[in-house]
DNA sequence: ACTAAACCTTTCCATCATGGGAAGGTCAAG
DNA sequence: CTTGACCTTCCCATGATGGAAAGGTTTAGT
């Protein structure tokens, strides 16, 4: 299989496949003599994977780690708990982060008239900060 | 005022001043004989609302616009108001992606048992995609 | 007056995940 | 036999941030 019929079976493109390959997530793939990429069912497999992981936020050395348990038929299901409940951690921290700056910027927005007039609470509030 | 005065000032730090300039955020500030950049007090104003907009995660261009309206005394709300409501469009629609982000992975962590049996939800749900 | 520290300058490089594009080789169908 | 759709590698760009080098300047301490 191709590169592109990879990407295509895996909902990862080409260039991430390289990408990937690259920074030694996964393994060099066979060659064909015309030194085309040939990927298998295990790959394509490793892809989504990847792309799953990816989708739930994961960073790419989390994902690394998360991939050398799961080819690993024996971890202890408590390594993969401990850096999935740690993203989700981090996640939720930083989904705090951004609801409180929503929160403030909602407020600003309505308190705003929005209309021709200059005067604006968003506008002072950058420039006063209080 | 030097650089780094400024970056005391006004909480922006002297790389990310000098960065600001480059990408035209901020007009090239006055030299000294020695070369160094010269800071006044409405620079270092500037500068105190970039930072603000930053920590409510506007992002660069948007930050610019806001910029140029905050010069103009005789902008319309209108135009602050939508650039606002924009970004908290967007800063919500993250939210959201995130939330559900870590919903998903909160229940695969809390049903991975998380001992030394290698079997994990976490790992089959990245295999299967179920 | 000299020296060392603490500034300042520019320029280059790196991050992270993603992708565009060039230049060139290969393959399949018309 | 040409055309188009693949593939290869390599380089570059993003956005916000910062590290580091190599060099000039100012300030403080002796």
């Amino acid at each position: 299989m191709n590169i592109g019929a990879a990407a295509e079976a895996s909902g990862v493109n080409a260039k991430m496949i390289r990408h990937y390959e690259a920074i030694g997530l996964l393994p060099p793939p066979a060659r064909r003599d015309n030194s085309y990429r040939d990927y298998g069912a295990q790959e394509v497999h490793e892809l989504r994977f990847i792309g799953r992981a990816r989708k739930l936020g994961f960073a790419m050395p989390e994902i690394a780690a998360l991939l050398t348990l799961w080819r690993d038929k024996g971890r202890p299901s408590r390594e993969v708990k401990r850096i999935a409940s740690r993203h989700l951690d981090d996640l939720e921290e930083r989904i705090a982060v951004m609801r409180s700056m929503a929160s403030a910027l909602r407020r600003l927005v309505e308190a705003c008239h929005g209309d021709e007039r200059p005067d604006c609470p968003i506008l002072d509030r950058l420039e006063e900060g209080f």
